[in-house]
DNA sequence: CGGACGATTGAGTATACTCAAATGTTGTGG
DNA sequence: CCACAACATTTGAGTATACTCAATCGTCCG
C-alpha cells in the first residue's frame, strides 16, 4: 500500500521498471539485510521507501502490551513504506536475507507530478493494497483457523515463483504466520496437523509444504469469499489481475 | 480507500473542494438515496465514485455463506468508490436517508494529471485510506470485544460533527456495528449492557450514547495500540492503562 | 554431542458463538 | 390516537472454538 503496496511481479506497467527507469542511482541504493533486521521502524520519519529486490520482508506492528500483527509480506518486485504522514506507522523487517532498493521518497514525488505512467501505476498500486488489505481483513474478520490456514497457503503458492507448483516454500516462521492470521502459534501449528491427518498436505520440512489437494483447500480457503474473487486455483483465468 | 477513503471534514485541502471546483456539473451529480438504498454493487463497473454529501453510508461485502463484514462507514466530506480495478468489490449502501456526488471517474482522472494538489490530496486520501484499514485490522485480529466497541465508540465520536462532544448519534444499526467490528449482534448488545454497567456510558436511546468517561473509553480502545496512534480523547492525560 | 530455538502436543479454560425467547421500538392503518 | 405488525435489540442458556499455560519433541549449529 501506500502503506506497503505490492506490485505484482508480472504486473501490468511495472512499477518496479517504470522506477528503475525514472529514477537515478536505482542501482547504487540497493541493500542487504539480515534475517530479523529493522529496515524502518515505527515512528521513523518517512523519507525513503522501498522496492523488494530479493527475500521476504514483512510489516508489523506491535502494541504496548505485546500483541503483534503482521499486516504483509513482501516478495520481489513489491513495493512498501510509502505512507502519507511524516513518520511510518508500521516497522517493516527482513523474515531472511534479503535485499531493497531505498528510493527517495522526494525524488519520486517529483517524478509523479512528471510522468502519469508512474503516477497511475503507484496510484494503482495504493487502491490495490487496499483491495488486498480488504481480503485480508474479511478473512480475520469472519473465517475460522482452517479458512485462514487455507487462504494463506494457497496466497503464498499463488505469489511463489513458480507460479501454480504444489510445494512451497515457507520463508517465515510459525509465529508470523500467526500474526499475520490472527491466531496463536499453537492454533497454527494444530491446523497444519490437522490438514495433514486430512490428507490436504505434507509437511517435508516444517518451512515447506507440499500441498496434495489444492482443490479441496481452495475451497476451504474460499469459504466465506465469493468466487471471483479467488484466484487462487490455478485455472485463474487472471482476468484482472490477480489480486493477494 | 481508494477504496473507499475518507477524507476527514476538517482536511488540509479538502478533496471535496478541489473536486467541486475542478469538475463541471458537479452539483448536478447530487443524487439522495433511501435507508438500506444500493449505491453500487459488487461486481458493478467502476464507471463513478462518490462524495458524501449528507447521511451515511456503508462498504459491505456479503459472501455466499451469508457472512458480512463492513469496511467503512462514510460521513459527508468522505469519498469513496475510487477502486482500482473495472469491477467494484464493495457494495456501497445508504444506511439512512442520505445524498452522494456521483463523479465520472473519467474526467477525475484526468483533472488529476493536470493538478498536481487534487493528485496530492487524492493520493493522500488513498494512502490514509489504508492507515484507516491498518487500525481497522489490528483491531478485528487483535483485540478483546470491549476493546473492539470502545474504540468504535471513540472512532464515531471522534468524526461527529460535534467533535468532542459526549453524545453520539448512531446512525447504524446493531447489526452494522456487529459486522464492522468482526461480532455478532449479540455480543455488541451485551458489551453495550456491560458498559452502561459500568458506569462508561448511558444509552438514552438505543441509537443515541451519552459517553460518561471518555477517558477510560479511551484506555480501552487504545489498550491494544500504542499511544500516539489514538487521536481519540482530547487532552487525555494518559497514564498507562487502566487493566479493568 | 549438547544447547538453543522453533514447532508440536496436551490439558484445561475463557471468550464469543449459536439458538431461543423476551422485550422494545417504529411505522401504519383503523 | 391506539392497536398491531414488523423489525430491532436485549437477555438467557448452553456450547464450541481458539486461547493460555506447560511440557515435549525436533532441528539446526556450534
Amino acid at each position: 500500500m501506500a502503506y506497503a503496496f505490492n506490485a505484482f511481479a508480472g504486473d501490468k506497467p511495472g512499477v518496479g521498471e517504470l522506477l528503475r527507469a525514472g529514477l537515478p542511482h536505482f542501482d547504487a541504493g540497493v541493500v542487504s539485510f539480515a534475517a530479523g533486521q529493522e529496515v524502518v521502524g515505527e515512528g521513523d520519519p518517512t523519507e525513503n521507501f522501498f522496492l523488494v529486490v530479493r527475500g521476504l520482508f514483512r510489516a508489523v506492528k506491535f502494541t504496548r502490551d505485546g500483541r503483534r500483527q503482521v499486516f504483509a509480506f513482501y516478495m520481489p518486485g513489491d513495493i512498501c513504506g510509502l505512507e502519507p504522514d511524516a513518520t511510518h506507522k508500521l516497522s517493516i523487517e527482513a523474515v531472511d536475507r534479503a535485499g531493497m532498493a531505498i528510493l527517495s521518497r522526494q525524488a519520486c514525488r517529483a517524478r509523479m507530478d512528471h510522468d502519469p505512467r508512474l503516477n497511475a501505476a503507484l496510484f494503482e498500486g495504493a487502491t490495490r493494497a487496499l483491495t488486498l488489505s480488504i481480503d485480508h481483513m474479511l478473512m480475520i474478520g469472519r473465517s475460522s483457523a482452517e479458512e485462514r490456514l487455507a487462504w494463506f497457503l494457497m496466497m503464498i503458492r499463488s505469489r511463489s515463483a513458480s507460479f501454480g507448483a504444489n510445494v512451497v516454500e515457507l520463508a517465515m516462521q510459525r509465529q508470523d504466520i500467526a500474526d499475520y492470521l490472527g491466531l496463536t502459534i499453537e492454533t497454527v501449528s494444530r491446523t497444519f496437523t490437522q490438514f495433514k491427518e486430512r490428507g490436504l498436505i505434507t509437511l517435508p520440512r516444517k518451512r515447506r509444504v507440499e500441498i496434495l489437494r489444492p482443490d479441496a483447500l481452495g475451497r476451504l480457503a474460499a469459504a466465506d469469499r465469493d468466487a471471483q474473487s479467488i484466484p487462487f486455483a490455478e485455472a485463474a483465468p487472471r482476468l484482472e489481475v490477480a489480486a493477494a
